[in-house]
DNA sequence: GTTCTTGCAAACTGTTTGCATCATA
DNA sequence: TATGATGCAAACAGTTTGCAAGAAC
């Protein structure tokens, strides 16, 4: 007999913590955090919790931007920013809807359509500061 | 003295090969078709090539998409589809334009905008295929 | 008490790098 | 012939996994 999900001490956290940051932390993003209230939790434990509730679709996990995964518990739709230089990412709203030329895409490509992302690409506004006075020490 | 970049045998393989594929190969798929031609090259030597074509503008690089690099010789901006089962990427015309967004987005956010992407995302042809006679097979 | 989950460490994948040798300009 | 590039192997980073011990239900 197969039971669900459990939810554990560490699940719980992990999703608590998750829920109070406001941009899209990676994995390892997480673990510091998680690790300053529960210092003996394992990395392993924390890939495994986030792939579990992504799973359930209590979260969304993305794979765009750089090599690292990325974690989200704002399950409304919406596209992202990304600094180019820290890799931070944040919400954007206000984007063009897409949802007309998805189905134009689909009809021209033959692919089964299941969505669309727009991807902004820029610096950040503390990577700007950050050059800024980097510039102003030489 | 410092010299320019050398065009070595490798180095024009890799291009030609890459310029030959109608999608956007991951360094491991450019790796086993160059290969072919020339079976003593080391998966090094391809990832520096295209690391080297890339930072000097003939090719491009692009890191959306999985975990995995994609490289691309067709340099004029275009957005791109993937396959969200084999990974595929290919390229698409006629998406909507986003420059008047980027503008917008850059004032709401306080980055500094670089560029914006479409990435559409679905199951290519070949996979709805294979899906259908895996179904069939049942 | 069953079985899901944990911590730990080892394995794995994609990518980068150090080094002696080779080859291009 | 100076120096950029190669092949090879080892190192690296992010992620996954096997296992014995622990905790949820």
């Amino acid at each position: 007999m197969v039971n669900g999900p459990r939810m554990t001490k560490q699940r719980q956290l992990i999703l608590e913590e998750l829920k109070a940051m406001d941009h899209h932390p990676t994995a390892d993003e997480i673990y510091h955090r998680v690790r300053e209230k529960m210092p003996r939790i394992s990395l392993g434990t924390v890939y495994r919790n986030l792939e579990k509730l992504a799973a359930s679709g209590v979260i969304r996990k993305f794979d765009y931007a750089g090599s690292q995964m990325r974690f989200d518990a704002d399950l409304h739709g919406h596209h992202h920013i990304r600094c180019a230089r820290c890799g931070r990412i944040d919400d954007i709203d206000g984007a063009p809807d897409l949802r007309e030329s998805d189905r134009e895409m689909a009809a021209r490509t033959g692919y089964r359509l299941t969505g669309s992302r727009i991807e902004y690409l820029g610096i950040c506004p503390a990577c700007i500061e950050e050059g800024r006075r980097a510039e102003e020490e030489e």
